[in-house]
DNA sequence: TCCTTTTAAGACCAATCGGTCTGTTCGAGT
DNA sequence: ACTCGAACAGACCGATTGGTCTTAAAAGGA
């Protein structure tokens, strides 16, 4: 029961990293069996498909990013500091994260846009939690008077993710770490000059 | 001779759509022969491999963007006209282009940077050459007093070519044009407000 | 017009794809 | 310790992969 479950876990962990790295059309079953050791029965006792397979390993990659998040923000209240808060979040989960090759949300969003609906539809409510939390944390700073009250918290949501994504695309394009450096840089300031209150500085 | 050269155009750009849409992995050569109608033999009398032609599409893809940049820009002499019309090519080249799926460098930059060494080299110059061009009209612009000369052209062409594609990216997820739509209202905004010289308003 | 070269068709190839199934091994509960 | 169901190995399957090669048709220059 427990040793069926752990090896259930690997599989999907060791998938994930398989998939992010290489595509859903990317990567083979092969290529699984060689990144977890085992044989197609080994595999095919878990998951009855690359379909299904692929689904929960997404699922995981997403849930390893939420719990990030939420470890991350454990503790600070204040809107702005939330803010700066997610933004290391970020930053922190690409450059140390097991789960290597990018954002899963954006590799999966690229590839799966125009060839797999499953996949599409679960990257776009994965995208959609990601833009309500920041929604929710603007929306609730502007309340308590954290945050200036001119700011409209979606667009907010869009240039964030934006700023983010590019620059971890651009990182990852040139296997160089300095434009996911200027995006956090960028990102961090955009919070001082333009979010936080003016008097509260 | 032309016709020759006529049906090899062809078999690029309709491959160039088919490889935008679903990927190098996740396209065939039978893909290609059903979008061309040719059969293999048509289509290896003028490729070797599908990895030449993805090359040769891709760069085919990236001309037709370039292409239409320089036309957008033919004229406009003030560079804050210049990167007006700038963010207007990128809207309006991914709203009616002939190559659907998005951007090629963007689609191409997240597949291949694991995978595909020759495309991501590709989508490296690619990459470079718009950072380039977005530089260039920044720092000439500094240089004749039309831009603020306290803007680091590096990290405007980060921000920019992220707004951009974070948007498109969005768009393309959700099938709604919406998230695009924000990202060049943002960047106009953005010019207006800290690039362009405040006494020239 | 004729002849040579180019262009395209399509049968064919080994390798690999995702997936199935049978048999063996292992581990947990009694 | 024994047993019985779960976990895994690996042979096997048809379909599809990228790619080759022979042959026929078409095109272009003389």
């Amino acid at each position: 029961m427990s040793k069926a479950k752990a090896t259930r876990d690997r599989i999907i962990q060791q998938a994930a990293t398989a998939f992010n790295q290489h595509g859903y059309a990317g990567t083979s079953m092969a290529d699984i069996m060689q990144a977890t050791g085992l044989q197609k029965g080994g595999i095919y006792n878990h998951f009855r498909s690359k379909n299904e397979l692929a689904l929960a390993a997404f699922d995981f990659a997403i849930a390893c990013i939420q719990q990030h998040y939420s470890r991350a923000l454990r503790g600070k209240r204040h809107a702005i500091a939330r803010l700066h808060a997610l933004v290391d979040a970020f930053y922190d989960d690409n450059n140390a994260s097991s789960i290597q090759g990018g954002c899963p949300l954006m590799n999966t969003a690229i590839e799966s846009d125009d060839t797999h609906p499953a996949l599409r539809d679960r990257a776009r409510q994965a995208m959609t939690a990601w833009r309500n939390m920041i929604h929710k944390i603007v929306a609730n700073g502007i309340k308590r008077d954290e945050v200036r009250a001119t700011v409209e918290a979606d667009i907010v949501a869009t240039l964030w993710i934006s700023i983010l994504e590019g620059g971890l695309m651009m990182s990852q394009l040139y296997g160089d770490r300095v434009h996911l450096d200027r995006a956090k840089q960028t990102l961090h300031h955009y919070i001082r000059a333009e979010l936080e209150l003016v008097n509260a500085r």
